[in-house]
RNA sequence: GGCUCUGUAGCUCAGUUGGUAGAGCACACGACUGAAAAUCGUGAGGUCAACGGAUCGAUACCGUUCGGAGCCA
């Protein structure tokens, strides 16, 4: 077997280059053949992503087709946190059978590889049983590692803590200067302040003794994708986003947080807002205060979101206020159904404008 | 009314024994492969409350005014 290994990881890019991009293409040989195009649909939080993927669901299935939603959120999987992800409602849930909410429990660590496998079991289960999986998510990253080539290097709780000791002990800049001589050009790629990623590259080299790969592959879909992207203008997201922090506080957000206290893993405690409602437990913080921190910090995650969506040229963005965007969003799954956009290409490049610097001043 | 403290970036506050200023957070922009709602980088913000005095030179010293806080009456 000329199996490559290379090849069986997703492959590292950049050396090939466009060309063998385009043949594959051509071939359409997919990593994960599926008979049923995989919607994926992105965008800042409060841009309602819930709403279209359900609205979604039901036309096509006045169409005739199965479609189910999956959530790619790495905090809505976990129980019991539902009022502070705004995990979709038990009637939305109703509407549409949703999938890999509730999965885990708070205490347990989730990661982008482990999220790869289950959203991935999950999305050829039920495209065996000829259900479309609409996956709905705001992190770029776990949407990406859902449909896109990207392979996951090892990964060893204890050589990383032994990592981590050294950093505290000899200090980021001696484990960085180690991560130039191993590996040079991962070195180059990131910042010798960030002992997050320089721990992470040294615990795959001691791994594999192979060098790590340390940008993102380039953008390359492993399975038929539609990315559909929601976009609206930076005001009205701002507003939305003040509308929903204040409703969880009304919905019992503090209970929800107290119900779960220490009980949050490492993962799930950096949710946002739990930590400003534990602080509020422990007195410390006003809820008035909390809840400001809440809204402050959720839109800077959307700039956030925003940034990282705006950088991927496939995604076909829609405007969140447009009145028919969900025929909009029907339409552009039956021309991509029909073959209608190259496998990785949008129909038109998206331009920093989708990104809502429309209320920018001056102008 | 008297006494004391106080007024520096959007916010909380450093600072200059007199040579026109910084930090954290917020904001803008960016990076990103097993914590990603994470982690990290860059940048833009200030006639240092106002006016006057002394000084080569004031945000800093002196005076007055205005605004805040406290104590005593």
């Amino acid at each position: 077997m000329g199996d490559d290994i290379q090849d069986k990881n997703g492959g590292h890019p950049g050396l090939p280059g466009r060309r063998v991009t385009a043949r594959i293409k051509a071939m359409t040989i997919w990593q994960i053949p599926l008979r049923n195009r995989v919607v994926s649909i992105v965008g800042p939080t409060a841009s309602g992503k819930t709403a279209l993927a359900i609205a979604l669901a039901r036309a096509l299935r006045e169409k005739g087709q199965k479609a189910e939603i999956l959530n790619a959120d790495a905090y809505q999987m976990y129980k019991g946190m539902d009022i502070g992800t705004a995990k979709p409602t038990a009637a939305e849930r109703a509407a549409v059978p949703h999938h890999l909410l509730d999965i885990i429990d708070p205490a347990e660590p989730m990661s982008v590889a482990r999220f790869q496998k289950i959203v991935r079991d999950e999305i050829v289960r039920l495209d065996a049983l000829g259900i479309r999986s609409i996956l709905v998510g705001g992190s770029g990253l776990y949407a990406r590692a859902a449909t896109d080539v990207m392979g996951l290097e090892p990964h060893d709780e204890k050589v990383r803590a032994v990592l981590e000791e050294r950093a505290w002990q000899e200090g980021p800049s001696a484990l960085f200067a180690e991560l130039e001589e191993k590996d040079p050009r991962a070195a180059a790629g990131m910042d010798p302040r960030n002992v997050r990623r320089t721990v992470r590259a040294l615990e795959v080299i001691a791994l594999t003794g192979k060098p790590y790969s340390s940008s993102l592959p380039t953008y390359q879909y492993a399975m038929p994708v539609l990315q559909i992207g929601l976009d609206l203008p930076r005001a009205e997201l701002d507003r939305r986003i003040g509308l929903r922090t204040g409703q969880m506080r009304r919905e019992g957000f503090l209970d929800e947080a107290r119900r779960l206290q220490g009980r949050l893993g490492p993962t799930a405690s950096h949710a946002i807002g739990y930590p400003q409602m534990q602080a509020v437990l422990d007195g410390s913080l006003s809820q008035d205060e909390a809840f400001e921190q809440i809204a402050q910090k959720t839109r800077r995650l959307a700039r956030k979101q925003m940034g990282w969506f705006g950088r991927d040229p496939r995604i076909h963005w829609l405007e969140a206020l447009d009145p028919d965007v969900e025929a909009k969003a029907l339409d552009l799954v039956g021309t991509a159904d029909a073959g209608g956009f190259a496998a990785d290409d949008g129909p038109v490049a998206p331009t920093r404008h989708h990104l809502g610097d429309i209320d920018r001043p001056g102008a």
